[in-house]
DNA sequence: GTCTATACGGTGATAGAC
DNA sequence: GTCTATCACCGTATAGAC
């Protein structure tokens, strides 16, 4: 009985100093909180967390995983559950606008980003990252786009990066400016389907 | 003769400052560059740089002025000495893969601010800015389509908007992945002005 | 008034006790 | 594996030299 309390008390230990970190970092960023505050708000010392991560840098990346595994499941069931072309768009748009709009998300993310580009590893990481995501979109919009009969006017996976990069840029700039609109992704994605021709069943 | 010397070696002293923090930052990023590296490099003690900017976070601000002025200069030159639309395009082109490109810029300017989003005051400081650059690039827009004959798809500010967002993105995941093109921006722009229409003389 | 010298609180990281 | 003690270093602040 107590022979997988070990374990199972430093999973729980792990998911805990995770959890409080990802509220904390969201909430006052990553370089404003420290170890010791995680630490002390897990219920914790500093030295837990050296004992479960190696680097602050690591427990970083921990806390991305839960947050990109969270935002991509709440995306997809956002545009899955939609009939409509329009209804999908709709999804889309209050998916951006909850999540895009959401100033912890991107500032958090390219906050760690850019103050770990000289760690080694971590750019790679990151990198590997961003390719795991640009390919999940790009298959979202493709399967989109062929359940609606239309050819999109570019690679998927093209699609796919400019429409993140245009979401992490307008994330960005409103976690210093609240009033600038998420509208503009919402314009885009509508603007690559009006660019998008209909499937043509005659192959050509 | 030595009368204007305290004021002008003060200014020198602030120029080679900002001058040795913007390439240190540049290089090295913005958390990662210690006042005591950037006072030292310059030929100075850490205080010199406290009697001239209050905080290192003055100091961010004042090395971005200095950046933005150079890039909105640099574009506004590649766009304005071509004559033909594809020249133009061609002119935004390499300015995009010589300055988005360049892993160090979106990487300081994102990294400063979200490393200071919960600074007093610099939120509004960088809100300015972003609205100072999006304005700019809009008027730069509005009068490169009205050369070409061309109403814009969209209100310039808002192309502008977009097309900040799409550079800050791009150029912002170049900063941990290089192998990521910059082409999907020119791609942007090309597309922004194929949804263009001809300007209609007669006003309706 | 501008810069140097020095000090303070707090940070990420490490070593050793239990 | 977790905690305590300790380290080097950072941004910030003050006192004093010139």
């Amino acid at each position: 009985m107590a022979r997988i309390t070990r374990k199972e008390s430093h999973a729980q230990t792990r998911e805990r100093l995770v959890e409080t970190a990802y509220r904390l970092f969201m909430a006052d960023g990553y370089n404003a909180t420290s170890l010791d505050k995680v630490a002390a708000e897990a219920g914790f010392s500093k030295g837990a967390v050296y004992s479960n991560f190696a680097t602050k840098t690591e427990l970083g990346l921990a806390v991305l995983d839960v947050l990109h595994l969270e935002r991509a499941m709440s995306l997809a069931a956002a545009v899955l559950e939609a009939e409509t072309a329009e209804d999908r768009i709709a999804g889309f748009a209050k998916w951006a606008d909850e999540n895009i709009g959401d100033v912890g998300w991107g500032a958090l993310e390219v906050e760690f980003a850019t103050s770990n580009r000289n760690v080694p590893g971590v750019n790679n990481e990151l990198a590997s990252r961003r390719r795991l995501l640009t390919a999940a979109l790009g298959d979202l919009l493709e399967q989109q786009a062929t359940d609606l009969g239309l050819v999109l006017p570019m690679p998927a996976e093209d699609a796919a990066t400019q429409l993140l990069a245009l979401g992490i840029g307008l994330g960005l700039q409103r976690a210093f400016d609240p009033e600038l609109p998420v509208t503009g992704i919402v314009d885009q994605l509508r603007s690559l389907l009006e660019r998008s021709t209909p499937i043509d069943p005659s192959g050509r």
